[in-house]
DNA sequence: TCTGGGGTCCTCATCCTT
DNA sequence: TCTGAAGGATGAGGACCC
């Protein structure tokens, strides 16, 4: 194809509307039409999710449980089940893939689809968007709203205002029309910091923003924000559509329902927490170089400490080594334990720990891979490190 | 209001090497 | 041999996203 063939708005943003809802919804007729929220439910839960009819009562994303249901009281909540969310996630990318190789994405509800090669078989961007909705629709029973635009920034936005279940296409020539009246957290980057600062220099809308001279914004948030909110404010965003980028970490953590103060108790977690990095390592067959933990305190405070190990690992037990070392290090008395986290960067693919010549099997690697295999037979929760299996829980976790 | 879990990216400080 | 500058690696923390 040659450019001048090229649409002029070849990218799509597809984002599923209310997708862990609507996936609960669909496979439970009993949760139909009601106002739905999946996400914990407990004291120190969170909405992951919520239905077009709680939002009707202010009920949020990210919003505390507690809050929701003060706010809706008839609320039905739903635990999350997030295997099933990547199931129907890898099934719903399944069609983005039929109609374009270009597929970007950016999370289990949303992508990004470059369809620019796509025109001759399908269509205009428009038309391939709107065969998207209605084979999500017809195979999945599931809704999903499209921003077509020229760019990503651009159709990202536009997805926003499509939903519910709609489509909006901004063209090149009124992107400035489009974007000028929205207040500037709509930006891709621009969370509840930064646009305080904004405010402070009385800038609350994307042409307030495009007016600042560039040297003003970038004093105010730093050369790297500055310069990014300047190309956006313009429309401007050169980003390609990636199709695959390698994970760049690897974590897990845990917020408690009630809060650890015991050290075995504490011991025992971050076991638990490495031991699951180390699975889906293993899994994704890569090893991590540097350990880091994350420790949230009664009072939220929240630190992080790492330590980067001579050789890559994808073993928990080794994670385990340097997490429990590097918590050993902290100067605390008697801490009392919101959250515990354990992450691994430094990502390679896995080879490093490969047996050497001359070198002993080592007994962490050999029952690793016998769990291993158990779990992919009988299921994640099939077999456990003998060290983890809790007696007598002294703090109750929030998932079982 | 009272804050989950899994990520990415950025900034700043410090240490080490060249 | 000593010193200072520059730059990379590492660590900590924060903002942001879904």
């Amino acid at each position: 194809m040659t450019d001048d063939q090229r649409p002029a708005e070849p990218i799509l943003h597809v984002d599923m509307d209310a997708f862990y809802t609507s996936v609960e919804a669909r496979d439970d007729p009993a949760l139909r039409g009601i106002p739905l929220a999946v996400g914990g439910s407990g004291p120190r839960g969170v909405i992951m999710s919520a239905s077009y009819e709680a939002r009707k009562y202010g009920v949020r994303s990210a919003m505390p449980s507690a809050r929701a249901r003060r706010l809706c009281p008839d609320l039905v909540f739903a635990p999350p089940n997030f295997a099933r969310y990547r199931s129907e996630s890898e099934a719903v990318m399944e069609i983005f893939f039929s109609f374009t190789p270009l597929v970007e994405q950016i999370s289990l509800d949303e992508a990004f689809l470059d369809v620019s090669g796509g025109s001759r078989l399908f269509g205009s961007p428009v038309a391939i968007a709107e065969r998207i909705r209605d084979r999500v629709k017809d195979s999945r029973k599931l809704i999903c709203s499209v921003g077509v635009a020229p760019n990503k920034f651009v159709a990202k936005l536009a997805s926003q205002r499509a939903k519910p279940d709609g489509i909006v296409h901004v063209e090149a020539d009124s992107i400035r029309e489009f974007l000028d009246p929205l207040p500037v957290d709509a930006l891709w980057g621009v969370g509840e910091t930064t646009a305080a600062a904004l405010d402070r220099l009385g800038v609350r809308t994307v042409a307030e923003l495009r007016a600042l001279p560039a040297g003003v914004l970038s004093r105010a948030l730093g050369p790297g924000l500055g310069g990014h909110l300047s190309d956006i404010a313009s429309g401007v965003d050169e980003r390609p559509v990636i199709v695959h980028e390698p994970a760049k970490q690897v974590s897990a953590e845990e917020t408690f329902e009630a809060d650890l103060d015991a050290t075995e108790d504490i011991h025992r977690e971050l076991l638990r927490l490495a031991e699951r990095v180390g699975a889906r390592l293993r899994r994704e067959g890569i090893a991590a170089r540097t350990v880091t933990i994350k420790v949230r305190f009664s009072n939220f405070n929240t630190i992080t400490r790492a330590r980067t190990l001579a050789e890559p690992t994808d073993l928990g037990a080794r994670l385990y080594g340097a997490a429990r070392d590097l918590f050993e290090k902290l100067p605390l008395d008697r801490p009392r334990i919101r959250l515990l986290g354990v992450s691994a960067t430094g990502l390679t693919v896995s080879s490093a720990e490969q047996l050497r010549i001359g070198t002993r099997p080592d007994p962490w690697r050999e029952a690793s891979a016998a769990m291993d295999k158990v779990r992919a037979r009988f299921g994640s929760d099939a077999v456990d490190l003998a060290a983890i299996a809790d007696p007598q829980p002294k703090a109750k976790r929030r998932h079982p």
